[in-house]
DNA sequence: TAATATGATTAAGCTTCTTAACTATTAAGT
DNA sequence: ACTTAATAGTTAAGAAGCTTAATCATATTA
């Protein structure tokens, strides 16, 4: 075997970067096929999951007390895209009657967004071929290495966005 | 608060693949304003390392036993993506001299790829400033976690590309 | 030899994302 | 109070990454 052209030297955490990469795109790709079922892209999908106030969405904010409902830009942060990105998907939703969309109450450049009955039985559908799905996947893995897993992750997450000024973290 | 349209329960399983989900994208995001300082997109910055061997790369396999240098369909493969895909990039490599094709010894439908020293400089130079991002990134998650979420990954990515066929795995 | 499979390319089109320009409304500064 | 800033949302134009289908050349197999 020839390696004399292979300068990099194995590193545990390019080694992991790269994996959540794959994986990520992985499940991008095949939440593709199981949203389709229901009639919903990808993005469709995460925003209604969003809409929704999914629990087990990373969450930025949850500005429930604040106002009913869910903004555009609300969702924009917590995907960590642009608002330009999410408008027109809005747009469709409320076309298609998964969504509705209020005046809000003392602002009236905001427009808070709510699940409608079609979208939550959209979601339902996902749901269940999804949760069949997870469970097998995640079988072979010990619930304490899905604990650390969980833990790590987050951690991963939060200091990759919102939170670059973290000065001290926890150690996980 | 009012959570009556709240009708998802916290799931450990759920929450892992939304973390996944997003950190994926938060690392092709990034990856794309590292990659372009060395004026490559993040697929081209892919291809070039799958094409260098970076050993840190999730592999499904390494022919270079078989013959020197890399075909694209062992990329598409190694990416799960459709030859059509890579096939642009390709192009744009060698336009660009980052890498060389040649003809196969004896299969002349394959042209093998190789990465030139201008490629190489490319690599080395965005590696540099991802090394040191990634070390910080991971300062906070203890060695033992570091190697139980290299394994988890590992295991995960196994599970949902590649190997569906599989029957036994090992537990993690 | 004929049918089939493989490697690579091209064309057309979809989804996701971006920045920039725009409107409307609210908040802040002086 | 009045001008300036910031915020919320939309639209337009375009880049990147992906797909399937069609095509061509070469290899394999039956």
């Amino acid at each position: 075997m020839n390696n004399s052209h292979n300068i990099f030297e194995k590193n545990i955490h390019d080694e992991i970067i790269f994996l959540l990469s794959d994986i990520g795109n992985f499940f991008n790709k095949k939440g593709d096929l199981i949203a389709k079922k229901a009639g919903l892209t990808t993005l469709q999908w995460i925003i209604l999951l969003n809409i929704a106030r999914d629990p087990n969405l990373p969450v930025v904010k949850d500005n429930d007390m604040v106002h009913p409902g869910v903004l555009a830009s609300e969702i924009a942060e917590n995907r960590g895209v642009s608002r330009a990105n999410i408008s027109p998907i809005i747009s469709t939703l409320i076309k298609n009657k998964y969504i509705t969309q209020k005046d809000h109450s003392t602002d009236r450049r905001r427009k808070t967004l709510h699940i409608s009955q079609k979208g939550m039985n959209a979601l339902k559908s996902i749901q269940e071929e999804r949760r069949f799905l997870n469970d097998r996947l995640f079988d072979s893995i010990s619930k304490n290495n899905q604990s650390i897993l969980v833990q790590s992750l987050q951690h991963l997450l939060n200091t990759v966005s919102g939170f670059p000024h973290e000065e001290k973290t926890d150690s996980v």
